[in-house]
This record gives structure tokens, C-alpha cells and sequence, in this order.
DNA sequence: CTTACGGCCTGGGTGC
DNA sequence: TGCACCCAGGCCGTAA
């Protein structure tokens, strides 16, 4: 499940292993989700790829065209939830349900695999790609703390949905936005207008916290996801509550459960994240 | 406008 | 051995 933290780690792989390369071929496999599969195969070849960059969860490739044509266009690719984008050697064997493959004039080859193709890719001109971008919201790593209890807490969606939402904060998804919740102990159904501010800061620091420690791993490894390399990450070792309903809390001890909210699958610890209903009960007798 | 919800894409895993 | 079923995440349409 490729979050901010693991499209991070594959953009840097893929920045370390590209600029300055020359495709030399395409090959391509099933295009149902590639946005005009004839250009890939058309104008990549011979292009040279310039730059990489990530933008929330998608990765943005820039390619310098081959056809006299100096203007730059952009691969852009979100991972969904099993896509991996590797640079292997062309000997390297091929990962299953690879559906694009662009041979790279080193000897190496930028793959694309995507068991369940619920990946997207586009090959375009910036200004064919902008409106694509144009309803993401901040890095959820670069905003501040005055704007993020700005844009989060004037809101009276449940936290979770805000922060899932892509408008609101680029790159955030299930994993993160649980595992950031339960360190700023805010229970993912709370409306987000009715956290205080400290609650709001407490949540900001710990989010940014989460999404650095987690791009140091190497981002999380649950099923499919690999770094630009194929390596796993280990951020998945680090997880409090993501995937472990029935276990310990490792604050309170107290069993993590799981609930549905905002149709997603929710993690939490029911002592340490308290539940609106409980948190109102209780805001009588407990100042803050 | 905001928010909630259901459905869709696909295939791996599970349980009968 | 097969097969129905559920689930994952993002996005979109619809309804209130």
C-alpha cells in the first residue's frame, strides 16, 4: 500500500538510478491502465529522462524527447495498491504481472509490475498533467502547524476522513493516518472541529513524525510494496496499530481493535484513543 | 457547499 | 481439487 513514506523511498531510488539515462525500448504488457499506451511507445524511446519527483503519491518522471522537440513531458505514475516501480538489470528475472518495461542504454531496464493494475500511468505535456495535480492538497511534511489546524480543524468530517482525503493532505493513507493517530491518541471517529488545539498540534507532530520515521525505514512492507530496488521496507516492524486488531497496546496493554469509519478499516486503541461519545461523557469531570 | 456511502476495478488468501 | 467470498485503496457518482 504505497503511501507518501514508501513513494518517497522509490522516487529517491529512482533519482539515485535515472537522470541522464536514454530509453532505448518499450515493451509493454497489459494498458489498461495507462492513460494513451501508443505514446509510451511512440515517444519514449529515445527520450531522456531528466528528473524524478514525488507529489503526494504519484511519481513524476520528466522526459526530454528524442524529436527535436526540446519541450519536457512527465511519466506519471501512482503506484495504487500493488503497483512497484524497480530499475533492475535486464538479466535480473522478471517480477510477475510486469506490463511495462522501458530499456534503459546502461544495460538496465524501469519496470513497472502491478498484480491488480489499480495503478495509474501517464505520459504527458505538464500542462496536460496540471489538472491532474491541481486538486491536491499540502504535503502533509511541508505544512505548517498554524495552517494545518487551519485547514484540519474547521472541518466537521471524522479526522480519518480528513486525513485519507488527497484535497486536504497529499499522501497520507490508511496506514499512516492510523499509526499517527494512536501517537497523538486521537480516535480516528472524532469530528475534527471538536479537537482543541493542542489535540491538533499533538496530531501534526506526531503525523510528520510517522511519515519521517517511516521514509528512514524505507516505508512499510505489508504485501507487494519494494523500493526502487526491490527491497522491502521496515517500517511495517514499527507499526503500533495497522494490522494488529487483538494485540496489545504497547502504551496501555489494552487489546487494538478495528472498526469501520469513513469505509475504511480503522485501528485503535480503545483506552489510549477515546471514542467521541466517551470523550464528551468525560469532558465534564476532565478539564482539557 | 459539505459529508457519507456504495460500487467499481483485480487477484491473493481463506474457508468450506 | 475447486470455488465462492472477502478484502485491499482511490475515485467517482449519488443522496441528503
Amino acid at each position: 500500500m504505497p503511501e507518501l513514506p514508501e513513494v518517497e523511498t522509490v522516487a529517491r531510488g529512482l533519482a539515485a538510478a535515472l537522470p541522464g539515462r536514454r530509453v532505448v525500448g518499450v515493451r509493454l504488457g497489459k494498458t489498461d491502465f495507462i492513460a494513451d499506451p501508443p505514446r509510451l511507445s511512440r515517444e519514449l524511446p529515445g527520450g531522456v529522462l531528466r528528473s524524478v519527483r514525488r507529489l503526494g503519491k504519484y511519481l513524476l518522471i520528466e522526459v526530454i524527447s528524442a524529436k527535436g522537440d526540446s519541450r519536457a513531458q512527465a511519466l506519471l505514475v501512482h503506484l495504487g495498491m500493488t503497483g512497484q516501480l524497480t530499475v533492475r538489470a535486464a538479466s535480473a528475472p522478471l517480477a510477475p504481472h510486469t506490463h511495462i518495461i522501458c530499456a534503459l542504454d546502461d544495460g538496465s531496464e524501469l519496470r513497472y509490475a502491478d498484480p491488480r493494475r489499480f495503478g495509474r500511468v501517464v505520459l504527458a505535456r505538464p500542462e496536460e498533467i496540471e489538472p491532474l495535480l491541481s486538486g491536491l492538497g499540502a504535503d502533509p511534511l511541508e505544512i505548517s502547524r498554524a495552517e494545518f489546524c487551519r485547514r484540519v480543524g474547521q472541518r466537521r468530517a471524522c479526522i480519518k476522513a480528513l486525513l485519507l482525503d488527497q484535497s486536504v493532505l497529499r499522501g497520507v493513507g490508511n496506514i499512516y493516518a492510523d499509526e499517527s493517530l494512536w501517537r497523538a491518541r486521537i480516535h480516528p471517529a472524532r469530528l475534527a472541529a471538536r479537537l482543541g488545539r493542542t489535540r491538533l498540534v499533538e496530531l501534526h507532530r506526531n503525523l510528520r513524525r510517522v511519515l519521517l520515521e517511516a521514509i528512514r525505514s524505507g516505508g512499510s512492507s505489508i504485501s507487494d510494496y519494494v523500493g526502487a530496488s526491490g527491497e522491502r521496507g521496515r517500517y511495517q516492524l514499527r507499526h503500533r496499530v495497522y494490522g494488529r486488531e487483538g494485540k496489545p497496546c504497547q502504551r496501555c496493554g489494552a487489546g487494538i481493535r478495528r472498526t469501520l469509519i469513513a469505509g475504511r478499516s480503522s485501528y485503535f486503541c480503545p483506552r489510549c484513543q477515546r471514542s467521541p461519545k466517551a470523550a464528551r461523557r468525560g469532558s465534564h469531570s476532565r478539564p482539557g
